[in-house]
DNA sequence: TGAATTTATGCATATGGGTGCATGTAAACA
DNA sequence: TGTTTACATGCACCCATATGCATAAATTCA
């Protein structure tokens, strides 16, 4: 068979290219139902500024604050200073291709690493 | 512009099918270390009991267990009783189709909630 | 300059979840 | 039938983190 011709190093390599592709920080800001609230936001509103945001929010200011730094350090937002305001907006294509690339990763690794996976 | 005919009422349509698509306790799932362990076993390993995953792994034999069973329950991974052991198996299937379809949504909404988040 | 506004940060608190141990349950085996 | 094995679960503990308040720092405005 085709398959047997796979060697077991190379499999390791693969699955360890599969797990290092996955963002665990990635993974735990988008768990997190607070931050979806703010990401719906600003899909809706587009660029803005904590204030304004947190006005729309039931936490705190400061909480928001918080949030939003987070999630600009994972990459999906980026924030600008403007005077005293900081203004986020979502990054888009940051976004799309984080998920496209670990799509991408399952859809080379699963043939390879464990074919039956996907019977 | 084109844009312009986007209304209010269809971007929040389309923003809540976004956040709506975005499963927060498979991101949960995904973004634990000790979880990615045990995926990267199975993709090396194949279809594995509990004990087996378990004697690879510095965590007691339950936590794995219940990580196994969490994981299971979010989809990535399917379960089967055979005499007294428990074996898991990757769901290659599910795992491609929730990562493909959270990255279709965003594909889908960002050009038509804020086409800027893309410049 | 003084007051108001916007954000960042230190701190205390509460909650959620990962962990290991002990135990319960069920099935296989001698 | 009694023992062993494999797993599930209750419990206590610990740590990470979300939260709100108070405050500091920086900037705008009167």
């Amino acid at each position: 068979m085709f398959m047997e011709l796979i060697t077991a190093p190379q499999k390791k390599v693969a699955a360890e290219e599969l797990i290092n592709a996955f963002d665990s920080k990635f993974f735990k800001t988008m768990s997190e139902p607070v931050r979806m609230h703010i990401l719906k936001i600003l899909l809706l509103n587009g660029r803005s500024d904590i204030a304004t945001i947190a006005d729309m929010m039931p936490q705190d200011r400061s909480v928001i604050s918080r949030h939003l730094n987070l999630m600009s350090e994972v990459g999906i937002l980026k924030c600008e200073k403007e005077t005293r305001h900081m203004f986020y907006e979502i990054d888009g294509n940051v976004f799309l291709e984080k998920l496209e690339n670990m799509t991408q990763q399952i859809r080379k690794c699963m043939p390879l690493c464990c074919p039956d996976c996907l019977k």
